[in-house]
DNA sequence: TTAATTGATGTTACAATATAACAAAATCAA
DNA sequence: TTGATTTTGTTATATTGTAACATCAATTAA
């Protein structure tokens, strides 16, 4: 993993990877003959533009204001046909959504999420799923997919802290 | 982790896991002088007659012919009991809840899903939760707590779909 | 170019999951 | 017993997510 993609790291610059993720969903879609349409493109937007993980009815009131449908099918259809896409993520445990950080290879669906500031970043380690998978077969499971919600202190709510 | 403890291996006797699931409920809160009240005690034993997680609006109309009161927070009030007192779990993904196989023991929140039969076993690894550690703590993140949900298939399943 | 087909969005209604708020009852501690 | 605390009952409502069908747009076939 590029420590620049690490949400919570002093590199990143979030405008940057905002308009960097939309470009990548647009490149990967045509390549896929997938129609990223305008309000599919705006949902991914909104999801970005926030590192907290988003609630669908938080996207809603956005699509009203950009002259959308707003009733909820919409927000949904979009967040299902970017699912698909891998484009993003459903965090289980918040009921919301976030970008995924790299949508090109298939990902597995493990995240950090702040309790502090709610933020949510991917952990993408062969090792943690290498372990699941050993310990999983161990008792003769077959893995299909794998999603870690693991929660705690980010690095800047750490630091945050100390300066207190 | 003992076999016996694995739902889905042959060596599993449920009638007996059950009721020294609910003996062992009741020696824990007598030492913690927790109240295992009735309408707790019987959520709790429902969900382990279960090994399919079990949503609370599934637990309602037990509850109702128990002659309980069976409005929603009767049950979410048992279910928060439970899950303080280390008794059940949540699984996020699939809003159901299941019994904890160690409740003496604090224990992550690992499971193995089947996507075929729907039970859910624990999946207790140390190697995993320490490769899970190791990989936050790479990106300056510490760990509260760590919630895992598999999916696959199970033993039981892989065998039926060998004699098919 | 039009008609037919498909895919996407609009719209209404509702299902499923979960909680707030306050009243009544049971239990505990003095 | 009495007062304080915890648990349960009860009503109402919040939050999250879908079903079903109508409409519109884009693509394809005739």
């Amino acid at each position: 993993m590029n420590n620049a993609d690490v949400a919570f790291l002093p590199e990143h610059d979030h405008s940057r990877c905002v308009t960097q993720a939309l470009k990548e969903a647009a490149e990967l879609c045509r390549g896929r003959e997938q129609r990223l349409t305008p309000v599919r493109e705006l949902v991914l937007k909104l999801i970005w533009q926030s590192h907290k993980p988003l609630g669908a009815y938080e996207i809603l009131p956005a699509l009203a204001e950009a002259g959308f449908n707003s009733a909820p099918p919409t927000v949904y259809r979009a967040l299902d046909f970017l699912q698909e896409q891998g484009l993003v993520h459903r965090i289980s445990s918040l009921n919301a959504f976030i970008g995924c950080s790299h949508p090109e290879h298939q990902c597995n669906n493990n995240f950090l999420i702040c309790t502090r500031c709610h933020s949510a970043v991917e952990l993408e380690s062969k090792a943690v799923s290498k372990a699941i998978n050993t310990a999983a077969n161990a008792v003769g499971f077959s893995v299909q997919t794998e999603a870690l919600e693991v929660t705690g202190i980010c690095p800047n709510c750490q630091q945050e802290d100390n300066n207190l």
